[in-house]
DNA sequence: ATATAAACCGAATGATTATTCGGTTTATAT
DNA sequence: ATATAAACCGAATAATCATTCGGTTTATAT
Protein backbone atom coordinates (compact mmCIF):
# COMPACT_ATOMS: atom_id res chain seq x y z
CA UNK A 1 0.00 0.00 0.00
CA UNK A 2 2.84 2.58 1.13
CA UNK A 3 6.49 2.50 0.85
CA UNK A 4 6.09 1.58 4.41
CA UNK A 5 3.83 0.17 7.14
CA UNK A 6 5.17 -1.42 10.35
CA UNK A 7 9.03 -2.65 9.72
CA UNK A 8 11.17 -2.42 12.54
CA UNK A 9 13.49 0.64 10.88
CA UNK A 10 12.36 4.41 12.79
CA UNK A 11 14.39 6.25 11.10
CA UNK A 12 12.65 9.85 12.33
CA UNK A 13 9.72 9.44 13.38
CA UNK A 14 7.39 6.54 12.25
CA UNK A 15 5.11 5.65 15.21
CA UNK A 16 4.02 8.55 15.99
CA UNK A 17 0.90 10.06 15.44
CA UNK A 18 1.11 14.05 16.96
CA UNK A 19 1.31 16.63 14.97
CA UNK A 20 5.10 17.55 14.43
CA UNK A 21 5.00 20.72 16.94
CA UNK A 22 2.82 23.58 17.80
CA UNK A 23 3.44 25.81 15.45
CA UNK A 24 4.70 29.32 17.03
CA UNK A 25 3.89 31.70 14.23
CA UNK A 26 -0.20 32.41 13.47
CA UNK A 27 0.46 31.44 9.97
CA UNK A 28 1.60 27.91 11.09
CA UNK A 29 -1.18 27.87 13.28
CA UNK A 30 -3.34 28.47 10.53
CA UNK A 31 -1.64 25.88 8.02
CA UNK A 32 -1.98 23.08 10.54
CA UNK A 33 -6.07 23.79 10.65
CA UNK A 34 -5.78 24.03 7.09
CA UNK A 35 -4.13 21.27 6.50
CA UNK A 36 -6.85 19.20 8.06
CA UNK A 37 -9.51 21.21 5.85
CA UNK A 38 -8.06 20.38 2.79
CA UNK A 39 -7.60 16.38 3.86
CA UNK A 40 -11.24 16.05 4.71
CA UNK A 41 -12.45 18.16 1.83
CA UNK A 42 -10.36 15.49 -0.48
CA UNK A 43 -11.43 12.52 1.57
CA UNK A 44 -14.76 13.06 0.63
CA UNK A 45 -13.87 13.90 -3.15
CA UNK A 46 -11.54 11.65 -3.87
CA UNK A 47 -11.80 8.72 -0.75
CA UNK A 48 -9.41 7.42 1.22
CA UNK A 49 -7.31 4.86 -1.30
CA UNK A 50 -6.63 7.93 -3.71
CA UNK A 51 -5.55 10.36 -0.83
CA UNK A 52 -2.05 11.01 -1.26
CA UNK A 53 0.24 13.74 0.17
CA UNK A 54 1.12 15.30 -2.68
CA UNK A 55 -2.43 15.50 -3.60
CA UNK A 56 -2.89 17.40 -0.52
CA UNK A 57 0.07 19.62 -0.49
CA UNK A 58 -0.96 20.08 -4.57
CA UNK A 59 -4.63 20.82 -3.60
CA UNK A 60 -3.46 23.65 -0.69
CA UNK A 61 -1.05 25.03 -2.32
CA UNK A 62 1.84 23.85 -0.68
CA UNK A 63 4.81 21.87 -1.10
CA UNK A 64 5.09 18.26 0.67
CA UNK A 65 7.54 19.31 2.48
CA UNK A 66 5.66 22.01 4.66
CA UNK A 67 3.22 19.41 5.06
CA UNK A 68 5.99 17.47 6.61
CA UNK A 69 6.77 20.20 8.66
CA UNK A 70 3.83 20.40 10.59
CA UNK A 71 2.99 16.26 10.70
CA UNK A 72 5.53 13.64 11.09
CA UNK A 73 3.84 11.89 8.67
CA UNK A 74 -0.10 11.09 6.41
CA UNK A 75 -1.47 8.47 9.55
CA UNK A 76 -0.85 11.43 11.63
CA UNK A 77 -3.07 13.99 9.48
CA UNK A 78 -5.71 11.01 9.42
CA UNK A 79 -5.36 10.85 13.10
CA UNK A 80 -5.80 14.02 13.89
CA UNK A 81 -8.68 14.36 11.98
CA UNK A 82 -10.29 11.02 13.29
CA UNK A 83 -9.38 13.10 16.41
CA UNK A 84 -11.48 16.36 15.99
CA UNK A 85 -14.09 13.58 14.79
CA UNK A 86 -14.20 11.97 18.39
CA UNK A 87 -14.13 15.59 19.77
CA UNK A 88 -17.16 16.33 18.39
CA UNK A 89 -19.14 13.12 19.09
CA UNK A 90 -17.89 13.93 22.91
CA UNK A 91 -19.18 18.16 22.97
CA UNK A 92 -22.12 16.53 21.92
CA UNK A 93 -22.59 14.11 24.41
CA UNK A 94 -21.22 16.77 26.73
CA UNK A 95 -23.92 18.56 26.03
CA UNK A 96 -26.41 15.55 26.52
CA UNK A 97 -25.39 15.13 30.00
CA UNK A 98 -25.34 18.59 30.79
CA UNK A 99 -29.24 18.16 31.19
CA UNK A 100 -31.47 17.32 33.50
CA UNK A 101 -31.74 13.59 32.81
CA UNK A 102 -33.12 12.11 35.92
CA UNK A 103 -36.26 14.12 34.86
CA UNK A 104 -36.42 13.21 31.28
CA UNK A 105 -38.46 10.65 29.75
CA UNK A 106 -37.25 8.30 27.57
CA UNK A 107 -38.40 10.10 24.21
CA UNK A 108 -37.47 13.32 25.74
CA UNK A 109 -33.90 11.64 25.70
CA UNK A 110 -34.21 10.25 22.44
CA UNK A 111 -35.24 13.60 20.97
CA UNK A 112 -32.38 15.80 22.45
CA UNK A 113 -29.57 12.87 21.43
CA UNK A 114 -30.61 11.51 18.23
CA UNK A 115 -30.83 15.33 16.95
CA UNK A 116 -27.84 16.37 18.26
CA UNK A 117 -25.99 13.43 16.91
CA UNK A 118 -27.28 14.10 13.63
CA UNK A 119 -25.81 17.45 13.95
CA UNK A 120 -22.78 16.36 14.49
CA UNK A 121 -23.12 13.66 11.28
CA UNK A 122 -24.39 16.93 9.36
CA UNK A 123 -21.76 18.88 9.67
CA UNK A 124 -18.92 16.67 9.62
CA UNK A 125 -20.29 15.21 6.22
CA UNK A 126 -16.66 15.22 4.89
CA UNK A 127 -15.74 12.89 7.34
CA UNK A 128 -18.03 10.10 7.03
CA UNK A 129 -15.90 8.20 4.26
CA UNK A 130 -13.17 8.34 7.51
CA UNK A 131 -15.82 7.54 9.71
CA UNK A 132 -16.90 4.51 7.77
CA UNK A 133 -13.76 3.54 7.39
CA UNK A 134 -12.56 4.19 10.86
CA UNK A 135 -11.84 0.40 11.69
CA UNK A 136 -9.92 -0.54 8.79
CA UNK A 137 -7.29 1.99 8.74
CA UNK A 138 -4.93 0.45 10.86
CA UNK A 139 -3.34 4.23 11.77
CA UNK A 140 -6.86 4.68 13.01
CA UNK A 141 -8.03 1.46 14.42
CA UNK A 142 -6.78 2.17 18.26
CA UNK A 143 -8.32 5.27 18.09
CA UNK A 144 -12.00 4.22 16.90
CA UNK A 145 -11.78 0.91 19.67
CA UNK A 146 -10.62 3.71 22.23
CA UNK A 147 -13.17 6.44 21.26
CA UNK A 148 -15.84 3.37 21.39
CA UNK A 149 -14.88 2.79 24.92
CA UNK A 150 -15.49 6.18 25.66
CA UNK A 151 -18.63 6.88 23.92
CA UNK A 152 -20.28 3.58 25.54
CA UNK A 153 -19.06 4.52 29.02
CA UNK A 154 -20.53 8.01 28.77
CA UNK A 155 -24.17 6.07 27.58
CA UNK A 156 -23.89 3.86 30.24
CA UNK A 157 -23.99 6.95 32.71
CA UNK A 158 -26.40 8.33 30.80
CA UNK A 159 -28.69 5.24 30.72
CA UNK A 160 -28.20 5.20 35.13
CA UNK A 161 -29.29 8.91 35.40
CA UNK A 162 -31.74 7.69 33.41
CA UNK A 163 -32.93 5.18 35.88
CA UNK A 164 -32.06 2.12 33.67
CA UNK A 165 -32.67 -1.18 36.11
CA UNK A 166 -29.64 -2.99 34.67
CA UNK A 167 -26.23 -4.56 35.69
CA UNK A 168 -23.23 -2.91 34.31
CA UNK A 169 -22.23 -5.60 31.65
CA UNK A 170 -25.96 -5.57 30.94
CA UNK A 171 -25.75 -1.80 30.80
CA UNK A 172 -22.27 -1.77 28.50
CA UNK A 173 -24.13 -4.24 26.11
CA UNK A 174 -26.59 -1.76 25.62
CA UNK A 175 -24.32 1.31 24.88
CA UNK A 176 -23.21 -0.63 22.62
CA UNK A 177 -25.75 -1.64 20.56
CA UNK A 178 -27.27 1.66 20.53
CA UNK A 179 -23.87 3.09 19.72
CA UNK A 180 -23.71 0.92 16.63
CA UNK A 181 -27.74 1.49 15.95
CA UNK A 182 -27.23 5.31 15.98
CA UNK A 183 -24.15 5.17 14.18
CA UNK A 184 -25.39 2.83 11.25
CA UNK A 185 -28.37 4.84 10.53
CA UNK A 186 -27.33 8.49 11.26
CA UNK A 187 -24.74 7.36 8.02
CA UNK A 188 -28.10 6.45 6.28
CA UNK A 189 -30.03 9.59 7.23
CA UNK A 190 -26.93 12.22 6.39
CA UNK A 191 -27.27 11.14 2.92
CA UNK A 192 -31.12 11.21 2.45
CA UNK A 193 -33.46 14.02 1.34
CA UNK A 194 -35.42 15.65 3.78
CA UNK A 195 -38.42 14.02 3.57
CA UNK A 196 -36.47 10.57 3.66
CA UNK A 197 -34.55 11.87 6.35
CA UNK A 198 -36.83 12.92 8.41
CA UNK A 199 -39.15 9.87 8.35
CA UNK A 200 -35.73 7.72 9.22
CA UNK A 201 -34.74 9.91 12.03
CA UNK A 202 -38.38 8.95 13.21
CA UNK A 203 -37.63 5.18 12.91
CA UNK A 204 -34.34 5.32 14.32
CA UNK A 205 -36.14 7.25 17.51
CA UNK A 206 -38.93 4.64 17.34
CA UNK A 207 -35.88 1.94 17.16
CA UNK A 208 -34.00 3.15 19.68
CA UNK A 209 -37.25 3.36 22.09
CA UNK A 210 -37.91 -0.19 21.30
CA UNK A 211 -34.21 -1.02 23.14
CA UNK A 212 -34.28 1.05 25.75
CA UNK A 213 -38.37 0.87 26.47
CA UNK A 214 -38.01 -2.61 28.28
CA UNK A 215 -34.94 -1.41 30.81
CA UNK A 216 -36.95 1.47 32.26
CA UNK A 217 -40.23 0.73 34.41
CA UNK A 218 -41.56 3.99 33.44
CA UNK A 219 -42.18 3.36 29.83
CA UNK A 220 -42.57 -0.10 30.18
CA UNK A 221 -46.40 -0.26 29.73
CA UNK A 222 -46.17 1.73 26.43
CA UNK A 223 -44.71 -1.27 24.93
CA UNK A 224 -46.61 -4.41 25.37
CA UNK A 225 -45.11 -6.44 22.87
CA UNK A 226 -41.64 -6.55 23.98
CA UNK A 227 -40.33 -9.69 26.52
CA UNK A 228 -37.58 -7.81 28.88
CA UNK A 229 -34.58 -9.31 28.25
CA UNK B 1 -1.57 2.12 -2.53
CA UNK B 2 -0.94 0.32 -5.34
CA UNK B 3 1.40 0.37 -8.15
CA UNK B 4 -1.57 1.18 -10.40
CA UNK B 5 -5.15 1.77 -9.80
CA UNK B 6 -6.59 4.31 -12.57
CA UNK B 7 -4.16 5.07 -15.28
CA UNK B 8 -5.69 4.86 -18.56
CA UNK B 9 -2.66 2.11 -20.06
CA UNK B 10 -4.19 -1.31 -20.00
CA UNK B 11 -1.02 -3.87 -20.20
CA UNK B 12 -3.17 -6.69 -20.59
CA UNK B 13 -6.26 -7.55 -18.41
CA UNK B 14 -7.02 -4.43 -16.34
CA UNK B 15 -10.14 -3.56 -15.74
CA UNK B 16 -11.51 -7.48 -15.78
CA UNK B 17 -12.75 -8.14 -12.65
CA UNK B 18 -13.85 -12.45 -13.56
CA UNK B 19 -11.75 -15.24 -13.16
CA UNK B 20 -9.41 -15.33 -16.13
CA UNK B 21 -10.59 -18.49 -16.82
CA UNK B 22 -12.79 -21.94 -15.62
CA UNK B 23 -10.13 -24.03 -15.19
CA UNK B 24 -10.40 -27.85 -17.20
CA UNK B 25 -8.55 -29.81 -14.87
CA UNK B 26 -9.68 -30.63 -11.59
CA UNK B 27 -6.41 -29.40 -9.78
CA UNK B 28 -7.11 -25.85 -10.98
CA UNK B 29 -11.41 -26.53 -9.84
CA UNK B 30 -10.02 -27.10 -6.97
CA UNK B 31 -7.31 -24.33 -6.88
CA UNK B 32 -9.70 -21.17 -7.50
CA UNK B 33 -11.31 -22.16 -4.46
CA UNK B 34 -8.30 -22.33 -2.15
CA UNK B 35 -7.23 -19.54 -3.59
CA UNK B 36 -10.26 -18.13 -1.86
CA UNK B 37 -10.31 -19.85 0.64
CA UNK B 38 -7.22 -19.09 1.86
CA UNK B 39 -7.59 -14.93 0.86
CA UNK B 40 -10.72 -14.91 3.13
CA UNK B 41 -8.29 -16.38 5.93
CA UNK B 42 -5.88 -14.02 5.56
CA UNK B 43 -8.33 -11.22 5.46
CA UNK B 44 -9.60 -12.10 9.15
CA UNK B 45 -5.86 -12.57 10.33
CA UNK B 46 -3.77 -9.82 8.73
CA UNK B 47 -6.52 -7.62 7.75
CA UNK B 48 -7.29 -5.83 4.01
CA UNK B 49 -4.13 -3.54 4.49
CA UNK B 50 -1.76 -6.32 4.66
CA UNK B 51 -3.45 -8.56 2.29
CA UNK B 52 -0.87 -9.01 -0.47
CA UNK B 53 -0.27 -11.50 -3.90
CA UNK B 54 2.66 -12.99 -2.52
CA UNK B 55 1.33 -13.49 0.79
CA UNK B 56 -1.22 -15.18 -0.13
CA UNK B 57 0.88 -17.40 -2.65
CA UNK B 58 3.03 -18.37 -0.18
CA UNK B 59 0.16 -19.21 2.53
CA UNK B 60 -1.38 -21.63 -0.01
CA UNK B 61 1.74 -22.66 -1.25
CA UNK B 62 2.20 -22.00 -4.97
CA UNK B 63 3.81 -18.68 -7.06
CA UNK B 64 2.35 -15.47 -7.66
CA UNK B 65 2.17 -16.62 -10.94
CA UNK B 66 -0.04 -19.09 -10.53
CA UNK B 67 -2.25 -16.77 -8.78
CA UNK B 68 -2.30 -14.96 -11.56
CA UNK B 69 -2.74 -17.93 -13.93
CA UNK B 70 -6.70 -17.53 -12.23
CA UNK B 71 -7.22 -14.49 -11.57
CA UNK B 72 -6.48 -11.24 -13.91
CA UNK B 73 -5.36 -9.17 -10.63
CA UNK B 74 -5.80 -8.98 -7.23
CA UNK B 75 -8.99 -7.09 -7.31
CA UNK B 76 -10.55 -9.91 -8.72
CA UNK B 77 -10.45 -11.90 -6.27
CA UNK B 78 -11.40 -9.70 -3.91
CA UNK B 79 -14.45 -9.36 -6.08
CA UNK B 80 -14.70 -13.12 -6.15
CA UNK B 81 -14.64 -13.39 -2.79
CA UNK B 82 -17.41 -10.44 -2.48
CA UNK B 83 -19.71 -12.17 -4.76
CA UNK B 84 -19.51 -15.50 -2.78
CA UNK B 85 -20.92 -13.41 0.35
CA UNK B 86 -23.31 -11.90 -1.64
CA UNK B 87 -24.48 -15.40 -3.09
CA UNK B 88 -25.02 -16.76 0.52
CA UNK B 89 -26.99 -13.44 1.18
CA UNK B 90 -28.90 -14.38 -1.40
CA UNK B 91 -29.46 -17.68 -0.90
CA UNK B 92 -30.48 -16.78 2.38
CA UNK B 93 -33.42 -14.35 1.17
CA UNK B 94 -34.68 -17.64 -1.34
CA UNK B 95 -34.57 -19.50 1.68
CA UNK B 96 -37.08 -16.83 3.40
CA UNK B 97 -39.29 -15.91 0.18
CA UNK B 98 -39.84 -19.68 -0.18
CA UNK B 99 -42.05 -19.67 2.98
CA UNK B 100 -45.37 -19.00 3.31
CA UNK B 101 -45.01 -15.39 4.16
CA UNK B 102 -48.97 -14.09 3.63
CA UNK B 103 -49.56 -16.07 6.61
CA UNK B 104 -46.64 -15.20 8.65
CA UNK B 105 -46.76 -12.88 11.56
CA UNK B 106 -44.26 -10.40 12.01
CA UNK B 107 -42.35 -12.09 14.51
CA UNK B 108 -42.59 -15.22 12.76
CA UNK B 109 -40.79 -13.19 10.21
CA UNK B 110 -38.59 -11.60 12.33
CA UNK B 111 -38.04 -14.81 13.96
CA UNK B 112 -36.93 -16.81 10.36
CA UNK B 113 -34.70 -14.00 8.77
CA UNK B 114 -33.12 -12.77 11.46
CA UNK B 115 -31.59 -15.81 12.51
CA UNK B 116 -31.04 -17.32 8.72
CA UNK B 117 -29.07 -14.16 8.04
CA UNK B 118 -26.85 -14.91 11.24
CA UNK B 119 -26.21 -17.76 9.92
CA UNK B 120 -24.51 -16.82 7.16
CA UNK B 121 -22.66 -13.74 9.26
CA UNK B 122 -21.62 -16.74 11.72
CA UNK B 123 -20.50 -18.99 9.03
CA UNK B 124 -18.82 -16.29 6.82
CA UNK B 125 -17.11 -14.72 9.95
CA UNK B 126 -13.51 -14.78 7.89
CA UNK B 127 -15.32 -12.23 5.32
CA UNK B 128 -16.59 -9.77 7.82
CA UNK B 129 -13.56 -7.89 7.54
CA UNK B 130 -14.27 -7.44 3.72
CA UNK B 131 -17.97 -6.79 4.52
CA UNK B 132 -17.14 -4.10 7.12
CA UNK B 133 -14.38 -2.27 4.18
CA UNK B 134 -16.72 -2.90 1.42
CA UNK B 135 -17.69 0.28 0.71
CA UNK B 136 -14.38 1.49 0.79
CA UNK B 137 -12.67 -0.46 -1.33
CA UNK B 138 -12.71 0.44 -5.00
CA UNK B 139 -13.15 -2.70 -6.64
CA UNK B 140 -16.16 -3.37 -4.42
CA UNK B 141 -17.74 -0.42 -4.45
CA UNK B 142 -20.08 -1.16 -6.97
CA UNK B 143 -20.39 -4.72 -6.11
CA UNK B 144 -21.55 -3.47 -3.12
CA UNK B 145 -24.18 -0.86 -4.27
CA UNK B 146 -25.29 -3.34 -6.64
CA UNK B 147 -25.96 -5.53 -4.04
CA UNK B 148 -27.57 -3.47 -1.81
CA UNK B 149 -30.21 -2.44 -4.40
CA UNK B 150 -30.91 -6.15 -5.15
CA UNK B 151 -31.17 -7.00 -0.98
CA UNK B 152 -33.74 -3.52 -1.10
CA UNK B 153 -35.82 -5.28 -4.42
CA UNK B 154 -36.42 -8.34 -2.40
CA UNK B 155 -37.03 -6.76 0.90
CA UNK B 156 -39.78 -5.12 -0.62
CA UNK B 157 -41.06 -7.85 -2.56
CA UNK B 158 -41.28 -9.92 1.42
CA UNK B 159 -42.60 -6.88 3.03
CA UNK B 160 -45.66 -6.70 0.37
CA UNK B 161 -46.25 -9.89 0.77
CA UNK B 162 -46.07 -9.39 4.91
CA UNK B 163 -49.15 -7.26 3.98
CA UNK B 164 -47.47 -4.03 4.44
CA UNK B 165 -49.27 -0.38 3.29
CA UNK B 166 -46.81 1.93 2.06
CA UNK B 167 -46.00 3.46 -1.47
CA UNK B 168 -43.39 1.59 -3.64
CA UNK B 169 -41.24 4.99 -2.65
CA UNK B 170 -41.61 3.97 1.16
CA UNK B 171 -40.62 0.90 1.18
CA UNK B 172 -37.84 1.46 -0.06
CA UNK B 173 -36.52 2.99 2.72
CA UNK B 174 -37.66 0.71 5.13
CA UNK B 175 -35.99 -1.45 3.21
CA UNK B 176 -32.58 0.07 3.25
CA UNK B 177 -33.10 1.02 6.74
CA UNK B 178 -34.12 -2.63 7.96
CA UNK B 179 -30.94 -3.55 5.84
CA UNK B 180 -28.47 -1.53 7.38
CA UNK B 181 -30.05 -1.73 10.88
CA UNK B 182 -29.51 -5.58 10.73
CA UNK B 183 -26.15 -5.54 8.95
CA UNK B 184 -24.91 -3.22 11.39
CA UNK B 185 -26.34 -5.17 14.95
CA UNK B 186 -25.35 -8.88 12.75
CA UNK B 187 -21.94 -7.75 12.81
CA UNK B 188 -21.62 -7.10 16.72
CA UNK B 189 -23.67 -10.47 17.21
CA UNK B 190 -21.10 -12.62 15.63
CA UNK B 191 -17.99 -10.85 17.58
CA UNK B 192 -19.98 -11.71 21.10
CA UNK B 193 -20.03 -14.67 23.49
CA UNK B 194 -23.22 -16.65 23.45
CA UNK B 195 -24.97 -14.60 26.60
CA UNK B 196 -24.44 -11.55 25.00
CA UNK B 197 -25.00 -12.58 21.85
CA UNK B 198 -28.24 -13.64 22.41
CA UNK B 199 -29.41 -10.93 23.72
CA UNK B 200 -28.43 -8.48 20.91
CA UNK B 201 -30.30 -10.63 19.00
CA UNK B 202 -33.60 -10.53 20.64
CA UNK B 203 -32.69 -6.69 20.93
CA UNK B 204 -32.71 -6.60 16.95
CA UNK B 205 -35.63 -8.41 16.48
CA UNK B 206 -37.59 -6.36 19.31
CA UNK B 207 -35.89 -3.21 17.10
CA UNK B 208 -36.83 -4.35 13.77
CA UNK B 209 -40.61 -5.05 14.94
CA UNK B 210 -40.87 -1.50 16.08
CA UNK B 211 -39.59 -0.77 12.81
CA UNK B 212 -42.00 -2.19 10.33
CA UNK B 213 -44.81 -2.88 12.77
CA UNK B 214 -45.97 0.52 11.97
CA UNK B 215 -46.74 -0.81 8.38
CA UNK B 216 -48.75 -3.37 9.10
CA UNK B 217 -52.48 -3.22 10.24
CA UNK B 218 -52.39 -6.39 11.94
CA UNK B 219 -49.33 -5.70 14.70
CA UNK B 220 -50.61 -2.16 14.96
CA UNK B 221 -52.45 -2.42 17.49
CA UNK B 222 -48.98 -4.43 19.69
CA UNK B 223 -47.13 -0.47 20.02
CA UNK B 224 -49.18 1.93 21.17
CA UNK B 225 -46.18 4.52 21.25
CA UNK B 226 -45.68 4.64 17.74
CA UNK B 227 -47.14 7.25 15.18
CA UNK B 228 -47.40 6.00 12.13
CA UNK B 229 -45.31 7.92 8.88
C1' DA C 1 5.03 -42.99 -25.89
C1' DT C 2 4.55 -38.47 -27.19
C1' DA C 3 2.27 -34.28 -28.34
C1' DT C 4 -0.39 -30.65 -26.51
C1' DA C 5 -1.92 -27.66 -23.31
C1' DA C 6 -2.66 -26.75 -18.53
C1' DA C 7 -0.51 -25.54 -14.39
C1' DC C 8 3.15 -23.58 -12.36
C1' DC C 9 7.49 -20.98 -11.16
C1' DG C 10 9.91 -16.68 -9.48
C1' DA C 11 13.15 -13.24 -10.79
C1' DA C 12 12.60 -8.96 -13.11
C1' DT C 13 9.82 -4.93 -14.19
C1' DG C 14 7.47 -0.77 -13.50
C1' DA C 15 4.48 2.15 -11.03
C1' DT C 16 3.40 4.43 -7.15
C1' DT C 17 4.01 7.03 -3.13
C1' DA C 18 5.58 8.17 1.72
C1' DT C 19 9.38 10.44 3.43
C1' DT C 20 13.84 12.95 3.56
C1' DC C 21 17.03 16.70 3.27
C1' DG C 22 19.86 20.48 1.74
C1' DG C 23 18.78 24.76 0.65
C1' DT C 24 15.63 29.20 0.12
C1' DT C 25 12.32 32.50 1.62
C1' DT C 26 9.86 34.91 5.18
C1' DA C 27 8.72 36.58 9.71
C1' DT C 28 10.05 38.23 14.29
C1' DA C 29 12.91 39.92 17.92
C1' DT C 30 16.61 42.81 19.25
C1' DA D 1 19.17 46.50 10.15
C1' DT D 2 20.40 42.00 11.04
C1' DA D 3 20.38 37.68 13.35
C1' DT D 4 17.67 33.78 14.28
C1' DA D 5 14.43 30.53 13.57
C1' DA D 6 10.13 29.39 11.43
C1' DA D 7 8.06 28.22 7.24
C1' DC D 8 8.63 26.50 2.98
C1' DC D 9 10.34 24.20 -1.36
C1' DG D 10 10.73 20.06 -4.46
C1' DA D 11 13.94 16.96 -6.52
C1' DA D 12 15.86 12.76 -4.91
C1' DT D 13 15.40 8.54 -2.17
C1' DA D 14 13.79 4.22 -0.81
C1' DA D 15 10.27 0.91 -0.16
C1' DT D 16 6.58 -1.67 -1.43
C1' DC D 17 3.82 -4.34 -4.43
C1' DA D 18 0.95 -5.62 -8.41
C1' DT D 19 1.89 -7.57 -12.53
C1' DT D 20 4.56 -9.74 -16.38
C1' DC D 21 6.92 -13.19 -18.96
C1' DG D 22 10.10 -16.65 -20.57
C1' DG D 23 10.72 -20.94 -19.25
C1' DT D 24 9.71 -25.57 -16.54
C1' DT D 25 6.86 -29.17 -14.81
C1' DT D 26 2.77 -31.97 -14.94
C1' DA D 27 -1.45 -33.88 -16.66
C1' DT D 28 -4.33 -35.67 -20.43
C1' DA D 29 -5.51 -37.32 -24.90
C1' DT D 30 -4.27 -40.00 -28.82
Amino acid sequence: MMPRKRTGKTPAARGRLEPRRLPVQSRGRERTRQILDTTARLLEQVGIDDLTTILIADKLGISVGALYHYYPNKHAILHALGTRWLEEIASALDEIERQDLENFSLHEFLDLAVDRLLCVYKRQRAMLSLAQAFSSIPALRDLDEQHDCFVIQRLMAIFRRLGFSASGNELNRLGRTFHELTHALLLVIVNQHTIRASRTTADLKRMAFALLAPHRKEDLTATAVVEPP
